[in-house]
DNA sequence: TTGTAGGCGTTATCAA
DNA sequence: TTGATAACGCCTACAA
């Protein structure tokens, strides 16, 4: 049924120890009986059992890729950037939804963790925070991407969200806004996109809009239009919105066209990401950039430097994003 | 360091085989002894190593799923869906980017046969075909899913594709259009769509646009950008455009926005495939709308059954396309 | 009801 | 340069 090393050993005419070393390139032995025990392997078709050997404690070249939502483009843009990168070093990816859900992201690491992945990388989202300690106490290599985390020391690429979200404000003060509503679902990385959009209101005097509150329960259009709905409807209408990430973006300008408010003339809308939503949807999206590429690359030269054992600190590397013009803001003098 | 049957056996001073039991439910066992087992395993957090128990043969309840891209929508949907069925029925996903490249592919099914997944979930875009007749031939569970494949027997729920194809014409025809122009990528599903495409065509005594091609290379918004560039260039301009898939159904209407052509009035496109896409630009896309769920559904009811030896026939599941009429396709009368 | 022992396919350590 | 042989962690007859 399935040739094992010892078909090969019989076929070769060693014994499977020998075949083993031709394999793994370990250990001296002529060349001669190497050039045999090659032939006999392709001959044979063989390949060896990857359980068996990870069993013995052999690396997978495999690591494990958690990612909470692939719908949202950042995340499957990501997942691709990481992936690009890892196969130039000659990994392979087992990518996991884990829906934002505890239970999953439990689940997919135990599971990953028995398949002994070499290690793991962590998207946004993954709150699972005490088993990301576990992992790391159990020194399985982990870096967590694209959110920032302070509590204890890991492994990390993030975004700088912070300037993230104090560019998105000081573009829109600097265009003359100073009513704005903001969009977000309860993240942390969200939660440092706001402490810097509040930081470039403060510095200029301003303050949130009333009606802000951490409502989305999911990132989706859809929970954009809701949320630009309640801000809309308002008295005290917003001239401006900014939306924590283009999905929700989209559902803004979505909604106010669904409205008949006019995008960027009544209402400008900033994004976060810069997927390719942003250049789908019309107007085409002004945003806050995340480098996407130079995410993937950092990822996995941290991780592959882990794997390696060349690194015994932890390190954070902090990206920086950049602001993207577009055609959904304006300055404020166009319309009132 | 990692906790193995072993300290559970002799923390629970029984042996090893009794663990096995009770964790495996086989055997008779007294409850009392279970019971004792079963606190010892709560303590340690002792799980069972997988890779040990595959190695013997027992089932893995984890079952691949290889998508050619994850960036296009209707892909990363369907993932979704077979995966929100899938852990319904305990079962758990490692997803494999392809890329629609034959090596990828067939690095993954390798990859994942050696870590002996319990099944293989292969979506469309999958052209390595030896592979999966390879598969089967071992007996490994294979279900296709979203592509045809008459050319051997494999289990398979696909979309009838050729009547998608016809249903597009025939939408576009009666709206009187008689100048069509397709765009499309050169994969199986997308030859049956055109086969239907054309038969409608035929039966109204009309013919395809002289400068129909097979050229897109990747399925993206700017590979339908560049197609569309021909088309619009051409003397002989279409009045509507019939797009494979939604991305490049999006690529078409940036296109005629650039060039200043008015979707729909001065030209028609329809999509296929229905994605979140087809709401997302402007306008809102007609498109043919492949059931996601119900295809999520029947591939994981098809592969539990195959996994549990229930079947030995190979079913074929025809999922019917529907027409979803929305705002970019218009009746010629309006333009010419 | 419980335990002993052999085997799954590799890798790795020593002898030879 | 090669080859026995003991792990690795688990499952499963077969005994006890």
């Amino acid at each position: 049924m399935k040739v094992t090393i010892y078909d090969v050993a019989k076929e070769a005419k060693v014994s499977i120890a020998t075949v083993s070393k031709v394999i793994n390139e370990t250990g001296r032995i002529s060349d001669k009986t190497r050039k045999r025990v090659k032939k006999v392997i392709e001959e044979l078709g063989y390949s060896p059992n990857i359980l068996a050997s990870a069993l013995m404690g052999k690396q997978t070249k495999t690591i494990g890729l958690l990612i909470p939502d692939l719908a949202n483009p950042f995340f499957s843009e990501l997942a691709r950037s990481i992936e690009d990168y890892g196969q130039l070093m000659d990994y392979n990816f087992v990518i996991c939804n884990t829906d934002y859900n505890f239970e999953k992201e439990n689940k997919y690491v135990t599971l990953l963790k028995q398949k002994s992945v070499d290690g793991f990388i962590l998207a946004s989202g993954f709150e699972n925070l005490e088993r990301v300690e576990e992992l790391m106490k159990e020194e399985v290599p982990v870096v967590m991407v694209a959110r920032d985390l302070p509590i204890f020391s890991v492994n990390a690429v993030a975004l700088d969200d912070f300037r993230g979200g104090y560019l998105a404000a000081s573009h829109l003060i600097e265009l003359g806004h100073t009513n704005i509503g903001i969009i977000a679902r309860d993240l942390w990385s969200n939660r440092e996109r706001l402490r810097g959009f509040h930081q470039a209101l403060q510095e200029n005097q301003l303050k949130l809009h009333p009606k802000f509150d951490f409502i989305t329960e999911t990132d989706s259009i859809e929970a954009g239009k809701i949320m630009t709905g309640y801000y809309l409807e308002d008295d005290n209408r917003p001239t401006a919105i900014f939306a924590c990430n283009d999905l929700l973006a989209a559902g803004v300008v979505k909604k106010a066209k669904e409205l008949g408010i006019v995008v960027p003339d009544d209402l400008s809308v900033i994004g976060f990401d810069n997927t390719s939503i942003a250049t789908i949807i019309e107007p085409p999206l002004t945003t806050i950039a995340q480098p996407i590429e130079s995410m993937g690359r950092e990822v996995m030269n941290l991780m592959v430097s882990i794997i390696k054992g060349e690194k015994n600190e932890c390190s954070r590397i902090m990206l920086l994003p950049t602001l993207v013009k577009r055609q959904s803001v304006v300055a404020i003098t166009k319309n009132k």
